[in-house]
DNA sequence: TAACTACCTAGACCATACTCTAGGTCAAGA
DNA sequence: TCTTGACCTAGAGTATGGTCTAGGTAGTTA
């Protein structure tokens, strides 16, 4: 599996798959003979549970954290950071709620006015 | 109220206060007689929809056309807004439930290896 | 063989959102 | 009067997270 072919099947871009390899944020991937990039489902799996982090806010450093767990089949530093991770999900959504409510209820006396 | 304690009261820095009159996305203050930015409770007020919205993701070129609805006292205009701001909270909701669950799930998977 | 596509590197460039610096004014207290 | 502190402007610098460009290689397709 080519970098393209990975870049389709986890939704990131080549430039940024490169660029998370450059930070390294993902190991340096081993080349083939004409020196292309290659990769196999574990890259998947860790570059979907990248994006998946990103997605929820977590920045590229913390997302680093996981990913040399991951790579080092540390399980029980994968899962402290998958729960610490968990924790600012739950933090976030109260965070959410909250601002549901304020808005709500402003939203809730305008159309009042 | 001058810029020090408008910042305390909204907890935006002073910085970042200059930089949101700058970049148009709060009106340029009035001014007394040496030059310093006056403010009163309705820039109170706005600023701390401002730091509301920013803190829940709005970028902040969407949070300049709240702005624009408020200075305008277009109710009908900042009711649109907001609706359309909560959905967006909504809509973060939904998502961040997912990561939840997902979360969740790995982390449940990896206490039972 | 020529064109086409996917890949390579190094490094420049971009958007967003600040954050700080330099150099200066002004008003009040010691 | 001198110093201190809060303010001013214009503009530079920073952090994050990409995104793109130039110039080139390698394999496949007409």
């Amino acid at each position: 599996m080519k970098i393209g072919a990975i870049s389709k099947a986890t939704g990131l871009g080549i430039h940024t798959i490169r660029f998370y390899e450059k930070k390294g944020l993902i190991h340096r991937a081993k080349k083939d003979d004409s020196g292309h990039r290659v990769y196999n489902s574990k890259d998947v799996e860790l570059l979907n549970w990248i994006a998946c982090m990103k997605n929820s806010g977590m920045p590229l450093s913390r997302i680093e954290n996981y990913a040399h767990a991951f790579y080092s089949d540390n399980n029980l530093a994968s899962l402290n950071i998958l729960e610490d991770h968990l924790n600012k999900l739950y933090q976030q959504q109260a965070d959410l709620q909250h601002y549901i409510d304020v808005t709500s209820e402003k939203v809730a006396r305008l159309k009042k006015s």
